[in-house]
RNA sequence: GGCCCUAUCGUCUAACGGUUAGGACAUCGGCUUUUCAAGCCGGUAAUCAGAGUUCGAUUCUCUGUAGGGUCACCA
């Protein structure tokens, strides 16, 4: 009977802005460490003082609230420097450390560091996801452990930290496979029980190679700059390299967390799709209620100072036709949207539906649409009234000859809602006077 | 190149020896009776190859091939 509490880490070096590919692995670690009660630790891996930069770690930490990802506990391994110190020399008292005396490569290189005293033996280990996996270390030579007492490297910190933290399981990218031999090298050295290792598949770039910002991986925070939902985004990413069975798509973070079964996670690579997040992040921005589909779309476009009301009632008119919020700056740049606070200049060539291209009778159309129009008591101004009220004429003279006009004449755009919204949404004064500026021109 | 990992539609995946190989995204077509969007319906599209094991292989084994990862005084 095992008592032992799960407890998982995300451990990133703050040296760059972290993608996608590195939120799914903190992602599948989160969810795991939840699922079995346990605890989640984030675990800032400085000690390149160099390439380290807090405003990395900064949006590390920005990146995991964003998702939702908490932590029950955090620390840094700057912070930590003395403890490594007592471990190095414990290594070096045992004889499976050494000091080497080197020839720098590259400025910067020490002239003595200490290196592990490799036993240059075969190592196994069961990996949660892939099975067993054998390496001969012998490969691996005497490795580095340290630039100096004060200066441990990646393969001894890693282990004490997650000794210490008393990690359970190691669930991390599978760059880090041909790693675990010295891993295990180390606990051995150190008397410590290495913990079970999970190594996820890569996400991979459409080109098909490692996620890099080199080749266009963007930061996380950048999504929600571009205005994607947090939870479309976690949908996504937990279902990139495993699926819980069956048909449906669409879970929330509880259930994610219920369903995830490291067992069921995928061997192979995964390429990041933007196509299929779009698809997840439209889904979740249905799911949202009015008044705050209404609060994205007003900060969004609070730079250009829109009429409130009217953005309120455009709100779910506009919403359909975006997956993520930051489209609506496009629908802006388009000129999709100016329509709906100022009237429209009107392009008297574009009121021409198909080939019918008399303007004469484009004009004594519209004449009668606006007279049917103002025969409609302001309070009938709604979709459906108005519809019933033009349907009619409309199938009289002919839906598209009418409709059209009378579409343009409002929107002065090629492509916009249909007419009975656009007239509900504008209301009777404001109706008649586009349709009497359209008349005018003719 | 050595070592390691992987291999189902273009992409994400389901099927853990027996299915007309299923779904989603994308794409294409149709319908929603003006445009666009949305919605609905339908189509195209996959088991890397070759040997085994088996009555039967997407599924198990081996080989080949392909792709990826890793070989730092980075993590």
């Amino acid at each position: 009977m095992n008592t032992t509490k799960v407890i998982t880490r995300f451990a990133p070096s703050p040296t760059g802005y972290l993608h996608a590919g590195n939120y799914r692995t903190a992602l599948f670690s989160y969810m795991y460490a939840r699922q079995k009660g346990g605890k989640f630790i984030l675990r800032i891996e400085d000690t390149d003082k160099e390439r380290s930069k807090k405003e990395y770690e900064d949006n590390i930490i920005d990146s995991l609230k964003w998702l939702g990802l908490t932590y029950d506990d955090f620390c840094r391994q700057s912070d930590r420097t003395l403890l490594y110190g007592t471990y190095i020399q414990k290594l070096l008292d045992s004889g499976n450390a050494y000091i080497s005396k080197e020839i720098p490569k590259e400025p910067g290189d020490r002239s003595e560091v200490i290196r592990f005293k490799n036993p240059n033996k075969k190592v196994k280990f069961t990996d949660l996801i892939r099975g067993d996996i054998e390496f001969d270390t012998t490969d691996l030579g005497d490795f580095v452990i340290a630039r100096s007492m004060t200066e441990p490297v990646f393969h001894l910190v890693v282990v004490i930290d997650d000794a210490l933290s008393e990690i359970t399981h190691i669930i991390r990218g599978e760059d880090h496979i041909s790693n675990t031999p010295r891993h295990i090298l180390i606990y051995e050295a150190l008397g410590l029980m290495a913990p079970h290792y999970a190594h996820i598949p890569l996400l991979l770039s459409p080109d098909r190679t490692k996620m890099s910002k080199r080749k266009g991986a963007l930061p996380i925070t950048e999504y929600r700059k571009m205005g994607y939902l947090p939870e479309a985004v976690i949908n996504y990413l937990a279902f990139l390299g495993w699926n819980p069975g069956g048909e449906r798509e669409l879970y929330n973070v509880e259930e994610l967390i219920k369903l995830f079964d490291l067992n069921q996670v995928q061997k192979s690579a995964a390429i990041f799709n933007i196509e299929k997040l779009n698809w997840f992040n439209k889904e979740y921005i249905k799911l949202l209620p009015q008044e705050t589909l209404f609060k994205y779309v007003s900060e969004t476009l609070a730079p250009h100072n829109y009429n409130s009301e009217i953005l309120r009632k455009i709100t779910p008119l506009i919403v359909e036709r975006i997956s993520r919020f930051g489209e609506l700056e496009d629908m802006v740049k388009n000129n999709e949207l100016q329509y709906f606070f100022n009237c429209p200049v009107i392009k008297k060539e574009l009121l021409a539906w198909k080939t019918e291209n008399d303007f004469q009778k484009i004009k004594e159309r519209l004449i009668t649409v606006s007279d049917i129009l103002k025969t409609v008591p302001e309070s009938d101004y709604t979709k459906d009234k108005i519809k019933e009220a033009l349907w009619p004429f409309a199938e009289k003279e002919g839906r598209g000859a009418v409709l059209w006009p009378l579409r343009v004449s409002l929107s002065g755009q090629e492509k916009s809602p249909d007419p009975f919204t656009l007239i509900e949404i504008f209301g009777k004064e404001e109706t008649i006077i586009r349709l009497e500026n359209t008349i005018k021109l003719l």
